[in-house]
DNA sequence: CAGAATCCGGCGAGATACTG
DNA sequence: CAGTATCTCGCCGGATTCTG
């Protein structure tokens, strides 16, 4: 089984009052983990799906459409570690496995929203700002090889 | 150049009403984006750093250590981008180049300690998940393989 | 000092095949 | 259906070297 979670990195604060301290001591500190967690590739889309209702192995599959089976077990199995989601087997034939969010995924699932809220009322100045860099970055490459045709 | 955000994956979301939408979609979505920067391996310390004021190269590259001048030099390019630091050349020798937070990049760090926050004000029971899957799983292995020695 | 360019190893992730 | 196991490949990221 791999470990996603091994080359954490340590950010650790305190309250607003202690910000940035201890960037030596990467071990003890949680908020890479859930950062990794919440950062993953589909970990995002199936907390999404699961906060409207519990759904099985085989829907969520479906509904992500591009995860491999493979991966969404081990996305499914580091929330579930992480006490974001839940998993229940019913040992019928052929089997069935429901996920479903904990509190605590549903807790996180709160702020997950306010970042992407965040996201989407500043989308506009971050294309602004991609494209004033593109156009900048290409101005800067004329100097170098100015074909200027 | 290399570019980390190509492989971006779709999680597009209206309002709270209309959470979910479009996961086939994933070319026109900026949260991934945004996502895929705010969890990048070394953004974050970044964006802690500068918040507090602006700093040199090598200033951050000394405060952030374990970071490569190469990791670093990308991470920073990305931000800049996305219009979350901007850079500032004095053309003296030898050169010397200012980093700071833009006003979107202070917005953004507003949210960030956020996640930080409920990372902090959650991680006993994600460590306390951890510890129950962990016993769990070795409990399971236990029946498949029982040497109880 | 601040970076660009190049090389290269490790692992994250997809595809495939097998199981209960 | 809901996984596990194995193999392989791509590319992320570190180390190194070279500039202005």
């Amino acid at each position: 089984m791999e470990d996603g979670t091994s080359q954490a990195l340590g950010y650790c604060t305190g309250t607003e009052d202690d910000q940035v301290r201890q960037w030596d001591t990467r071990a003890d500190c949680e908020v890479r983990h859930i950062l990794d967690r919440v950062a993953d590739k589909w970990s995002l889309l199936v907390i999404a799906l699961l906060d409207r209702r519990a759904m099985r192995f085989s829907e969520l599959r479906r509904a992500i459409d591009g995860v491999s089976q493979r991966m969404l077990t081990v996305t499914l199995r580091h929330l579930e570690r992480d006490g974001i989601v839940s998993r229940t087997v019913y040992p019928v034939i052929p089997p069935r496995v429901d996920y479903e969010l904990t509190p605590l995924g549903v807790s996180l699932h709160e702020v997950i929203k306010s970042l992407v809220t965040w996201t989407e009322e500043h989308q506009q100045q971050i294309a602004a700002a991609h494209a004033a860099y593109d156009s900048r970055a290409a101005a800067e490459r004329e100097l170098v090889s100015p074909l200027h045709g």
